[in-house]
DNA sequence: TATTTTTTGATGCATTTACATCAAAATTAA
DNA sequence: TTAATTTTGATGTAAATGCATCAAAAAATA
């Protein structure tokens, strides 16, 4: 019963153990690769959308994002009107280190899909989508403070 | 092209933080859960098998074994002929506690597979399981500090 | 408008995580 | 058997993670 969600962690924490180890030659330490990408993909994102994108807590993004500054993957920008958000952007040097993690991160999905037809990657993608929308409902839930009942 | 892994990411992150919340409840820290409850269902086992069945690095399966020692979740027993081995057996309290892990547990796969057709949960299973496979050769290999070539 | 609530960012603290490295026992090879 | 290698456990150190909590700005409500 538990197999389907055992099987998504075990894949989940290789995964990571992977790109962080092969990362470190970017002078990514652990996790950081994440919130790069999503702020190469998203320019001008704020820590707070973030956190929901990548599904951590508010506080691990900000650290996370402070360490991207300080070693100079991405800048923060202050908003024009809002001045409680601050809008992040990658370096040169960023955009240079994301190419790298996409490479990697493709490489790894082809890895782990190898064996698949086309068709099968789609539905594995499709299925895993439902998943993932489902689980962000509860976790946005706990995440507050509720409590599930089981 | 790299969504299949992200989704994966993103569902694990969230069903590992929703279960660090609600197993808090029974002093069980960050991450224990996963540990305790493999112990259960393989009583015996020794940390470095531990660590390939969670996927997980040695020195993160000592630490968290430790703990559930001396928190009174598990015992270590010494092996009769090789003495460097030690075997790893839940309590009382430790098999109690597991009971609430699997329930919660069952109860997150019910709500992450909520409107999946009994069909799609198999298929998922499958497609899953293939997708660990394939991922854990590249673990062992670059944990082994060989470098993937991309 | 004034008050309350929500959003967003931030930090202190306790804990986990994992790499590097060591050490001892067990296994394999010479 | 002896020497080399692998297995298993352990710890020091550095870093990430997340909860609790604060504070300020913004948004919603009275």
């Amino acid at each position: 019963m538990t197999d389907v969600l055992r099987e998504v962690g075990m894949i989940a924490r290789a995964l990571d153990s992977i790109s962080n180890i092969e990362f470190r030659q970017l002078n990514l330490t652990k996790g950081q690769y994440l919130y790069l990408a999503r702020i190469c993909e998203n320019p001008g994102i704020i820590q707070e959308q973030l956190g929901e994108l990548i599904m951590v807590d508010r506080s691990t993004v900000i650290r996370a994002v402070k360490r991207l500054e300080t070693t100079g993957f991405i800048i923060k920008k202050a908003d024009l009107t809002n001045k409680k958000i601050k809008h992040l952007h990658p370096t040169q040097t960023g955009l240079k280190a994301y190419q790298t993690v996409i490479r990697e991160n493709n490489y790894s999905t082809c890895v782990a899909l190898h064996d698949f037809t086309n068709q099968e990657q789609e539905q594995l993608e499709r299925l895993l989508t439902r998943v993932r929308k489902n689980v962000a409902i509860d976790w946005e839930f706990v995440k507050k403070g509720n409590h599930r009942q089981y």
